[in-house]
DNA sequence: CGACGATTTGAAATCAGTCAAGAGCAGTGG
DNA sequence: CCACTGCTCTTGACTGATTTCAAATCGTCG
C-alpha cells in the first residue's frame, strides 16, 4: 500500500533493504475523501501525516480580508503534511483538490522511524527541503513575475513534475484545477487567468479543454515563463527523454 | 563557538547530553564578513552550510526581468542553507545583510550528526519545517493582503522573532535593512514601502528612523497587519511577558 | 429540461508602479 | 573642518497592469 511513498523517497534519495522495508511496514490507514474535503484544518493538532496514493490535494490559507492562497499542489507519493510530524499545530488547511486516496500514518510512526532509521528520516527531511524550494519558487513567481510569465511557469512546473512521477507527459498532461483555483495559486483573479490563457492559446503555446492541457511549445512557453527546473532538484531528469 | 545553534535547536527540540556535546563539537571554520558579501550563489554546489553567529542576512534569487525576491531573513543561531546538506546544487543565492560572523559547517558533517544522533536531525528537520512555515506566511503576505498590511504584518514578525532570540524588544528593535531590501521582501517598490511606512507613523503605531524601529501600539499593528504569530511555532511564547 | 458551477467578455475603477528630481545623511579625503 | 561623493530617503505627477463589477454563455449532471 505504501509503494507510492517509498518510490517517491527512492527517486531522490537512496535507501538500503532495512530501511525500504520499515517504510512499507508503517502503519496506517486508507481512507477515501471526495474532492474539496479538508483533510487538516488550521489550527487543529493532527495526529497523523497524510500520503496521497491516489489524486490531487493541495495546501492553502485564507487572510483576514477573505482571500485565499494556495501554496503548494501535492501527487501521488507526496506526504500533504509532513510538517504535522514535528511541528504540534497545524498552520495551515490541506485540501482534496480531485477525490483522493489516502493513508493515514500516526505522526508518532513518523517520529518513530526517524529515530530507528536516520537514513529515513534524512529522505523524508529531504522531501520537505525539496517542497520549501518549490515554496520559494512560488514566491518569486507571484511575487515579481507578470500575470502571463506566472502562468506559463506553472504550466511548465506541472508538465515536468506530473511527467516525473508518471502522471502525464511533457506535452499533455491532467490540469485538475478550476481557474478559479489556479488564480488562488498565482495570487490573481480568475477573470485575469481566463484573459491570460486566452492569450497563451493564441500565441500557439497551448490548447486546453476543461481538464486536460497541450503544450504545444514547451521550449518557448519555458522562455515566456522565465522557468528554469533547476529548483525542482529532480535528479537526472532529461528534457529531451520524455515527450 | 556553536552555542547560538545549540540555543536555537533547545528553543523548539528537547535534546539530551549526547546529543548536546555532538552539536557543540561539530567540525567547523569561523569567517567574518562585509555586509553584502555572497555566502551562496544559485547553481553553486557549496561543501559547507552557513551558521550565523552574529549578524543578519538573507537568501534571494533574480527573476529574469531583473526583479529581485528576498524568502527569508535569517538572524543568530540559523543556519541560513541547512539545504544545501542534502540537496546538492543551490537553487538561490544567500547575502549578508549586515557585516556578519558565520560557522561554516561541512555538509558531511551535517549528515554524519543526522546519522549518528537522529534526535538532531529531527531537531535540524524542525528548523526547516519552520522556515517553510514563515515562507508560506509570506506567500499570503504578499499574494493576498495588501501594501499596508504587508508592511504592518513584516513588522510584528521582526518584533516577535528578534524578541524570542533575544535581539530586541516587542517595542523596540534594530532594523537593518534599506527600504529598497524591504520592497524586495514584500514585493513593492522601495517608492511604495516609504509611502506606507509614512502612513502607520502618521497612524500613530510605529516610529522609525534610519536603522531602528519602536513599535507604539503592537496590538493595533497586528490588527492592521492581519497578523497571527501561531505560524511561526514559538513554543511557550507569550505576548505580554515581554516589553 | 433545469440548475448550478465554471468560463468568457466588456467597461470602469484602483492600487501600486514608473519616472524624475530634490533632500538628507554618512563616510572620505584634502 | 569642509567639500565631495554616493547612497538612501522623500515627494509629486503620471501611467498602467490587474481588479472589480456585471452579465452572458457554456457544460455537465441529476
Amino acid at each position: 500500500m505504501l509503494q507510492p511513498l517509498l518510490d517517491k523517497l527512492m527517486l531522490r534519495s537512496s535507501l538500503e533493504a532495512a530501511d525500504q522495508a520499515a517504510v512499507i511496514a508503517l502503519p496506517h490507514l486508507v481512507r477515501l475523501l471526495p474532492a474539496r474535503d479538508y483533510i487538516v484544518r488550521e489550527d487543529e493538532t493532527p495526529g497523523y501525516c497524510c500520503l496521497l496514493l491516489s489524486g490531487y490535494a493541495y495546501q492553502h490559507k485564507i487572510a483576514g480580508n477573505g482571500g485565499r492562497q494556495i501554496f503548494s499542489i501535492h501527487m501521488r507519493g507526496d506526504v500533504v503534511d509532513l510538517q504535522n510530524s514535528l511541528l504540534h499545530r497545524a498552520d495551515h488547511n490541506v485540501e482534496a483538490l480531485t477525490a483522493v486516496e489516502v493513508a493515514l500514518i500516526p505522526v508518532q510512526a513518523i517520529r518513530d522511524i526517524a529515530d530507528a532509521y536516520p537514513k529515513v528520516g534524512q529522505a523524508l527531511w529531504h522531501d520537505t527541503l525539496v517542497d520549501a524550494a518549490i515554496l520559494r519558487e512560488w514566491a518569486i513567481n507571484t511575487g515579481r513575475r507578470d500575470a502571463r510569465t506566472r502562468i506559463a511557469h506553472l504550466l511548465c512546473e506541472f508538465a515536468l513534475r506530473l511527467s516525473f512521477c508518471g502522471l502525464g507527459t511533457l506535452s499533455y498532461y491532467e490540469l485538475p484545477m478550476t481557474q478559479d483555483q489556479m488564480a488562488d495559486m498565482l495570487s490573481l483573479t480568475k477573470v485575469h487567468i481566463n484573459r491570460m490563457l486566452r492569450l497563451l492559446t493564441n500565441m500557439g503555446l497551448i490548447e486546453k479543454n476543461r481538464k486536460f492541457i497541450k503544450i504545444l511549445d514547451l521550449r518557448n512557453l519555458a522562455i515566456i515563463g522565465d522557468f528554469d527546473h533547476n529548483y525542482l532538484h529532480m535528479k537526472d531528469f532529461e528534457y529531451s527523454k520524455r515527450g
